[in-house]
Order: structure tokens, then C-alpha cells, then sequence
DNA sequence: CCGACAACCTGACGGC
DNA sequence: TGCCGTCAGGTTGTCG
């Protein structure tokens, strides 16, 4: 999936097209993706007005202003057109506005999602209550992560991937900071010093913050909703450059954790 | 609590 | 050209 900076920039590209703009139609060309989409979604959708585009992890949300919210997650492939020419096969929802624009969710591999719910439930919704620190917002830092990995055999990288200790993080970014913190993915969480934690954070931002202005990744499937590629794989340090050079001088290695590659420099990162 | 694994689905790619 | 195996940004559940 588009892990946060995608997800962000899905949302910055759907701003100018929905924002503010009154919904004419939506129409779901499938009843489910990973899930069943909600049954009522076209009625509460249809005719109110967007107030706002938002992102909480990797999570996009559309709030109107009859108070509901359609929640969307992007999965593996999934991404918005905006104004396609057709439509697909892999387009399962399209909203058209009343101003004539028109976005349609693409996803092939349908691992996202779609939810309806009030505005004021999202944040108990239990998908999103669980969810831990947004990283690029100062609730996330050393001591913070510290008492979330405090007693954790676990390594340091499943610990972020795991959207309840920060969230919005995937592979590829994990990867990506582990590398720029230079520490072991595979270091226990709980022993590490908080001098290297507070590099771990961040490093997560800087790779967060550098991916966004970039636009994000795109890799098989992503593309920014106006079309545009993001450009920050030209920067990676390890991820998907096995055998290559670290920056340090080391060779980039890779190892399968939990069934993920791990991309990561031996020599560097301890 | 931990981690390995499977499942969900399609498409791209490399090898033969 | 085509077939086959492998791999891919995520999440969720089971099992040991």
C-alpha cells in the first residue's frame, strides 16, 4: 500500500477536485473490496457537501456536512483517478461532483477498504482507536516509543510496522529508517538505548517528510491522484536494492521477516 | 506475548 | 509467444 506519504498525497490530490464540492453520484461498481462497502454509502453520500479531506495513518477521510464520514484504505493498489477517461475494471467506486469533476477508487488487487460512519464516531471506530502516534506530529518521539517498546523481545522493525506502537509506517519506509537510524531491524525493541531512539524518530520523519515533498512511491500501483508519479524511489537507501551499495560503503542485504523483505546494510546498521 | 504463516486478489516480471 | 513460479506498498486471523 501507499503507506502514509501516499496516502497523504492521495489526499492533497483529492482536495481540489472534492473539497467543498457537493456530491451528484456515487456509485459502488462492487459490493465489497477486502469487505462488504457499506449498503447505505450511496445514500449518505449522495447530495451532501465535502467540508473536509483528511488522513489519520493510512486511512483517507471524506467528511461531509450531514455529519458522515467515508473512510477509505488504499491496501496494496489502491489509488484514485481523477477525471479518467473511462472507467476500468478495477474502478469499484466513482463520485461525481456537481461542479462535473469525477474520482474513481482503483484497486486491483481490492486489498483496501471502504466505511460510512458519523463524523464523531471515527475516532472510536475501533480500527482508528488503536491506531498509535500519528509520527509526524510531536506525540510521537523518543519517550514515546520508548514506553511503547518498554519489555518488547520483539525485533525493532515488526515493532514499526506495527500500526499500534506508530502508525502509518510500511515496509518500505521502515526499511528506509531503520537504515537512516542505522539500527538493525532485527535488534530487540526493548533494549534499545534511548540515545538511539530518539535517532530512530528522527529518522522516520526525515524519510516521511522527504517521501511526501517527493510526492511518494511509486512502485507497481501507486500513482498521485493527478497522475503524476512520485519520485522518491530514486532516493532509497535499501529498499529493492539488494546487492547495491549502502551509502555508508556496505552492501545492501535482504532477509524475509514474518514473510516481508527486510532491506538493510550489514555494516552500517547494528 | 511472540512470530510464523495463510488468506484475501490481480498484475508484472523473469526464466524456460 | 506462452506458461509457470515468484513477488509486490497491508491487514487480519489462526496456530504453536
Amino acid at each position: 500500500m501507499p503507506e502514509l506519504p501516499e496516502v497523504e498525497t492521495t489526499v492533497r490530490g483529492l482536495r481540489p477536485v472534492l473539497d467543498g464540492q457537493r456530491i451528484a453520484a456515487l456509485e459502488a461498481r462492487r459490493p465489497d473490496l477486502r469487505r462488504a462497502l457499506p449498503a447505505d454509502l450511496r445514500q449518505r453520500m449522495t447530495g451532501s457537501r465535502v467540508t473536509a479531506i483528511r488522513r489519520r495513518a493510512k486511512y483517507g477521510l471524506i467528511d461531509t456536512d450531514r455529519g458522515d464520514t467515508m473512510i477509505f484504505h488504499l491496501g496494496m493498489s489502491g489509488h484514485w483517478r481523477i477525471d479518467p477517461a473511462e472507467l476500468g475494471a478495477h474502478d469499484h467506486l466513482v463520485i461525481d461532483t456537481e461542479a462535473g469533476r469525477r474520482v474513481a477508487l482503483n484497486d486491483a488487487r481490492r486489498f483496501g477498504s471502504v466505511d460510512a460512519m458519523r463524523t464523531d464516531d471515527v475516532e472510536a471506530w475501533p480500527a482508528i482507536a488503536a491506531l498509535g502516534p500519528e509520527p509526524l506530529e510531536p506525540a510521537f518521539d523518543a519517550g514515546a516509543l520508548a514506553a511503547a517498546v518498554a519489555g518488547r523481545r520483539a525485533p525493532i522493525k515488526a515493532m514499526l510496522m506495527d500500526q499500534r506502537i506508530v502508525a502509518g509506517l510500511g515496509n518500505i519506509y521502515v526499511c528506509e529508517a531503520l537504515n537512516l537510524a542505522r539500527i538493525s531491524p532485527v535488534r530487540v525493541a526493548g533494549r534499545i538505548s534511548d540515545v538511539r531512539l530518539e535517532r530512530l524518530v528522527a529518522a522516520v520523519r526525515s524519510v516521511l517528510e522527504r517521501a511526501i515533498a517527493a510526492g511518494g512511491s511509486t512502485l507497481r500501483d501507486f500513482k498521485a491522484p493527478d497522475g503524476t508519479l512520485g519520485l522518491f524511489p530514486k532516493d532509497y537507501r535499501v529498499y529493492g536494492r539488494e546487492g547495491q551499495s549502502c551509502p555508508c560503503g556496505g552492501t545492501v542485504k535482504r532477509r524475509v521477516d514474518a514473510g516481508r523483505s527486510t532491506f538493510y546494510c550489514g555494516r552500517c546498521q547494528r
